[in-house]
DNA sequence: CAAATTAGTTATGAGACATAACTGTTATGA
DNA sequence: TCATAACAGTTATGTCTCATAACTAATTTG
């Protein structure tokens, strides 16, 4: 009943199909693109969700585990283990929230400070290097229908 | 030098230092868009890779799993349960390769192609939905600059 | 034909994330 | 007021995805 199974050992594996679809490419771009930032934040010590963490205290200082949590679209109970190893490695400090005794404030120390401007640098680096070659316009217009796609993504619950 | 740690109660987390970056808008819209993709497979019994697994095959009948595991960008070893899953709900069959009998042939049932089809219709529907309201100028921007990404994120090894 | 290689598999571990249950603190309302 | 509910952070645990190492059987190579 089956045909002879066309030999498949020198045709190369076509993904035509699928690469119709935004989700497909944007899922092979993202993974690219982490593999390149985790290259870049590998030498400072830092994880893209420890980098994104640090750098959500330092643009909001004193904020609250539980509030950095949602900001960063994860529960509670996973985020304890990342502020705990930013303060180990003292780039952070949990300091009792004024005024709620359960509460934790959130703040950089001058090192965790410096080494989020360092990291930065190379970030910064990173994402021009993985755009490099589009046009301003272009760029534009990705950023724009990323905020786009996760906009909808979110609204179509 | 620091502010008295204003109380971070009331305001929301900013996050405009890594809304700079392509890389956390798209982690981000994926994210939201993957949210979507797996509810909309989900009534016909498929995960992501199950549903791309099953897309490769149809596409290219007879492939081996060797190279279907390095098309999705994952190990031989992982491949195995997931063909397990397509075999054991007869969506796709194992069949000796032809002058290889160490290698098998993977191919599409008439039930496994059946319901391709029509998951196919529904995530067409959905990712229509997560760019519905870009221009097509916009899309084809968005497509461009995926693929210029994807490449420049696996060529910075 | 012995040795190395290859295809598929199994077992196992790491990492990211979710859920449930716990402690201590604050808020609520009969 | 004070028992009860709600909340912030934590701990313990399970799931899911993916990687590595070791195994069997078949094929290639020198």
């Amino acid at each position: 009943m089956t045909k002879p199974a066309e030999d498949p050992k020198s045709d190369p594996v076509t993904d035509t199909r699928l690469r119709g679809f935004v989700g497909y490419n944007m899922k092979r771009a993202f993974n690219a693109l982490q593999a390149d930032l985790v290259r870049t934040l590998e030498p400072f010590g830092l994880r893209m969700i420890t980098y994104s963490a640090l750098a959500l205290i330092v643009e909001n200082p004193g904020v609250r585990p539980s509030r950095l949590a949602e900001a960063l679209s994860l529960k509670r109970a996973n985020l304890v283990v990342i502020v705990d190893e930013l303060e180990e490695r003292e780039w952070v400090t949990r300091t009792v929230a004024s005024g709620d005794r359960r509460a934790y404030a959130l703040q950089c120390t001058l090192a965790g400070r410096k080494l989020f401007d360092e990291a930065s640098t190379a970030v910064r680096r990173h994402d021009a290097r993985m755009l490099q070659g589009l046009r301003d316009v272009e760029k534009a217009a990705l950023r724009k229908a990323l905020s786009h796609v996760e906009a909808r993504g979110k609204g179509a619950g």
